[in-house]
DNA sequence: GGCCAATCTGCACGGAGTGCAGATTCGCAC
DNA sequence: GTGCGAATCTGCACTCCGTGCAGATTGGCC
């Protein structure tokens, strides 16, 4: 995801508005890496900006997904969360707690291999891989 | 997922009971590689057996995942899907119409370097990898 | 056949996210 | 600085998916 400055250049480029609103979720956004749901960003915003509403929280995360800036990951069991680093990555899912950490493998020669094995009737657009287990905290609290 | 004999002796080895509603399902989802969701399964059964509540079909699907003869699959958004093939393999999904198919694919060499790479505290218990894109019938109609 | 625990059913309820309508405000023009 | 119109924000109702609960039913064993 870009900085808040530049994302406020962007959204004023395409005619939407900059609200205090959407530049504190920017910033909220910014090099956050504990992909936070809706509701987490909705309570760290309260927090800065009381009375903010959860619809705004939701229809700004969903412009920022539209404008490709920001990622949304379904894959959590329970609501979505999302995550601002765009760059080829994977995740790390702590099946106990739910925490969700960025890893950069280079599998990149590895997921093209398996497409091209694929003898069936699909066009394969995208890889996801996703590695499920128990975060340092979790391992030693089972 | 085992055979409906199979898993109607596992059942009462368990001290669980043999319904007609349960064995109605182990019939439905045994060798099926449509991946349905609890609803689709609830229309299916509500045709040879009309009135079965919709609240069984999710309860005997969360008996039989829990006793660890159906895999769930979250991966889709939506509904949760369900897989009687519990094959190490992984999924294609197509991101216009939800359709699920198996793909059986030679990774085990591919997951397990990326984990020995991973220098994080983080214990990895299994890899998901699942590939998005158009099934042959959407890759036209797009 | 009879009993009792397990199961089924129907309904209410909870969490996540969206549609809608009215009030508010941003951005631009004067 | 003021005014205007469209975009946005807010709050609430609503949908969707799944679960909790309670009473009626029934499978499995004596």
């Amino acid at each position: 995801m870009r900085t808040p400055n530049e994302l406020a250049e962007a959204f004023r480029a395409r005619g939407l508005k900059l609200t205090p609103q959407r530049q504190l979720l920017f910033r909220l956004l910014h090099d956050n890496t504990t992909h936070p749901s809706a509701e987490a960003l909705f309570l760290a915003a309260s927090e800065q900006m009381p009375g903010i509403s959860l619809r705004t929280v939701y229809q700004t995360l969903n412009d920022l997904v539209t404008l490709g800036e920001l990622q949304q990951i379904d894959f959590v069991p329970g609501s979505a969360r999302f995550d601002p680093n765009l760059s080829d990555h994977q995740h790390l899912v702590c099946d106990r707690c739910g925490a969700v950490r960025d890893v950069h493998l280079p599998l990149g020669d590895l997921a093209p291999a398996a497409p091209s094995a694929v003898e069936v009737d699909f066009r394969i657009e995208s890889t996801t891989v996703v590695f499920h287990g128990r975060c340092g905290a979790c391992a030693v609290a089972d």
